[in-house]
DNA sequence: TAGTGGTCTAGACCACCTC
DNA sequence: AGGTGGTCTAGACCACTAC
């Protein structure tokens, strides 16, 4: 007869009515015992359809208040230019973008000494398990948490660079105090995937049920060897990356 | 007394025993009357706990077998060469890339006339609803699906590129083919994003829960205006992307 | 205080897989 | 046949939010 499940109907049918604009970005649904009564199925039942749209991250809930269908505004990141070398700005290339767009950034740093998770060691070229440094971000768009990030240095930077090991802001940006110490960074290997957030990823950036994270690591080399690796874990609704190739001068927007 | 809830005190119980290697990929969990009575939890609630660890993307479920710890691997796609031109064999890089890593590829295609959706029309810089030409792939390694891939070409190149809307392969490949229609790509524009599949991505992709998807629009371009935008849409757990930037002579890889 | 979602239980029946 | 997960129900109590 039904063909099928009974909450898998419900949800396609809020669907439905989400995507058609009944129920427009922003806007709440109907409470759990109304659309129990309209579809004629068991609170429980409805509580299954509903778990099923906020897992595929169309719509949000929050205690005492009902279901939300989610509104979007996502960030867009430029990955493939040069970070600080091409901007005349001091700070980083996250405080510079964020504010370009016309928002307010802040972020929190944390300076550890680590040894290198086997992941890590391999970029680096370092033993797994050797010394590195980690200097750990924590970084929010207008006090929504945004992404965090943390980059290791290999043990043997410290002697060039010593500042590197320092709690606190490096002010003209690290990758610009590393290259006035004779590191520079001349090419970037960037690695991009995604997964569903770990539980403490989720507590961290405060993510709900049904959206997932965008992991971006990037290399740093110098002429002759990585110098660092960045990973940088994005909330997958807020942010997306892009890469220019090439030659786009017919977009006008290469500056 | 509790703090945490009963089913997400037995998720954590589950993730750490998945993390320290009790269950190793692959495994399967024990059944949920053995969960219900090690942690006199009901059987409803032992469901709720698995769920989650499902909705993370840890552990798959089948009907009628048990709860099975998710085993990765994952597919590396170079997306920062530029595609066809560099490699001297025809067919296009999908094809040369999923060979060279030992693997068996296969796609069916589907050619179509269509309006131009508006995401799509601003990126071609044409009308929202104008006429272009989709070319659909749907992609296979050895049988599991990997991903579909939607071209779209504005109707202007019709005239110097007729072959584009015949239904089946271009032998060299399309990009060697507008090339020699003397339309030449000579940038392109990527964005990456990712969300939870839709349930027709979901049907198509056969994902199960808790693995978002991998969204990789590139824009090509002429010297003049675009000329083309692919949208790739990636099973999240099988791929990962990269992107090679500047000069990484010192990675030995750049060949 | 009333309404909302969040957690939990106990039990029923079904669909799928293996033997 | 017996075990597994999938669906569904009915009802209980709790926690949060609004008024």
């Amino acid at each position: 007869m039904s063909e099928q499940p009974k909450y898998q109907q419900l949800a396609a049918a809020l669907r439905r009515e989400i995507d058609n604009g009944v129920y427009p970005p922003g806007a709440r649904l109907p409470s759990e015992s109304e659309l129990s009564a309209r579809f004629g199925a068991s609170r429980n039942t409805v509580r299954n359809g509903l778990k099923l749209l906020v897992s595929e991250g169309l719509v949000t809930s929050s205690q005492g208040l009902g279901y939300d269908v989610r509104s979007h505004e996502v960030f867009e990141l430029n990955a493939s230019r040069f970070e600080n070398l091409t901007f005349p700005q001091n700070g980083d290339s996250y405080t510079t973008d964020v504010t370009n767009a016309g928002r307010r950034p802040h972020q929190t740093l944390r300076v550890e000494m680590r040894p290198a998770p086997p992941d890590i060691a391999e970029r680096l070229k370092v033993e797994a398990g050797s010394k590195t440094v980690l200097r750990f971000c924590h970084r929010y768009v207008d006090d929504v948490p945004w992404s965090t990030q943390a980059t290791y240095y290999p043990g043997w930077l410290m002697e060039r660079a010593p500042r590197l090991t320092e709690p606190g802001d490096i002010a003209e940006g690290t990758t610009r105090y590393l290259t006035g110490a004779g590191v520079e960074q001349v090419g970037y290997f960037d690695e991009i995937a995604t997964r569903m957030p770990t539980p403490e990823e989720a507590r961290l950036l405060e993510i709900g049920a049904g959206v997932p994270v965008l992991l971006w690591t990037r290399t740093g080399h110098s002429r002759d060897e990585p110098v660092r690796c960045t990973v940088t874990t994005l909330r997958g609704d807020l942010n997306r990356m892009n890469y220019e190739i090439g030659d786009l001068a017919a977009l006008g927007g290469a500056e």
